[in-house]
DNA sequence: TAATAACCGAACTGTCCAGTACGGTTACAT
DNA sequence: ATGTAACCGTACTGGACAGTTCGGTTATTA
């Protein structure tokens, strides 16, 4: 007697189950420690399976950080757009709660662990994700000193210490250790830290 | 025939030595990828002597960190002193060379790494590193808007914000990919840092 | 100089895991 | 319906490494 359970998908379907489970698995418990056995048992695959779609270990890592990378800062993607303050402040808000998501700081330490040894990895992480931050502000910083908003002659880099304001303390905190904030406090640094920037970026 | 080379070493001195060389390597290369075999390979040394000294490898990892985190801006342990703008330059330019060169990289890539397995041992370079940079700042700015040289009515994410904008964007790109800077570039943005922090807090 | 504690080297155990092989099964296209 | 390509489960290979053991050696110190 067979179970009629939901029949087991073919070809691209099945290669995007492995990768999604992959893609939870690689984060919660990092490369290293994750087997390709287990990944296979938790998407109900056989270990053959997981080698035909993807070849070995390495790629499969590779194509889920290509996928999460990618959707990173993902649902907006147009020109920021609007008075500076609120921009700035919103921007400012979504990267904290969406870089210091337990998501985000899985990703970022598995990226940096296996950098040194998959180079191209690093690269394909920073053009989804920061890169991506900081060109789009440093557009935004660029038109609005051109409109007379703000007064950023170098965008590039007040884009960057912006960035680096808002997110490192909470992040590099959370890598370390299990810390974690509260709204209030994200809020407040938040508030500071477009403060900051617009004493000096502001008209 | 003997070579007579120098003796080798007991008790604590050897311990030291074994450390060392542990230490090199695990910068080098990472925990999963240092082997116990290897340091005791390259420290002239046997396995049985290591796990003598220190039990066992998490130990000696441990001990590794414990020692590199303390050495963190280990020379300038004194209170900051002096006029704001060439305390807050001469901090930004020796955090961005120290945490900027390739031992602290390493020493941090792999903290990211491991911390979750272990989380004694991100408290350890937490307290030891940022949070100690953190805390001096934090008392000078604390100082010095006592003292009416600056107006900085939260100093503790004053120091925050200011050490996220500094070190951030050269520390990100060099974890995650193999960039580096020029003298040039790093005061550049050191000096930029500066003065966004002084239009705010400055008098 | 004799006793001893720390050391070396080499071999061994047990475990874990990437990757492969294969015989049997299932979905699907024709 | 039937052929076939994708799938499953299981078992295997080969290699790596943490940690142990042991017989022999060397530095120390009393």
């Amino acid at each position: 007697m067979q179970c009629q359970a939901s029949p087991v998908p073919r070809g691209e379907k099945r290669r995007d189950q492995i990768a999604a489970v992959a893609e939870s698995m690689f984060l919660e418990r990092g490369y290293a420690e994750t087997t390709m056995q287990l990944i296979a048992e938790r998407a109900g695959a056989s270990k053959e399976t997981l080698y035909r779609h993807f070849g070995c270990k390495e790629a499969l890592f590779s194509e889920v950080v290509r996928r999460r990378s990618a959707m990173m800062m993902g649902g907006e993607d147009g020109e920021l757009s609007g008075p500076p303050k609120k921009v700035l402040l919103d921007l400012a808000l979504s990267m904290l709660s969406f870089l210091g998501g337990p998501d985000s700081i899985c990703l970022y330490r598995v990226v940096v662990a296996e950098a040194p040894r998959e180079p191209e990895l690093g690269r394909i992480f920073y053009e989804q994700g920061p890169g991506r931050v900081i060109s789009r502000l440093s557009d935004y910083l660029a038109r609005s000193t051109k409109g007379g908003e703000l007064r950023a002659p170098n965008p590039d880099i007040a884009a960057r210490l912006f960035l680096g304001a808002v997110v490192t303390y909470c992040q590099m905190l959370r890598l370390v250790t299990k810390a974690s904030f509260s709204k209030a406090e994200l809020k407040a640094h938040a508030n500071e830290a477009v403060s900051l920037f617009l004493a000096r970026y502001g008209v």
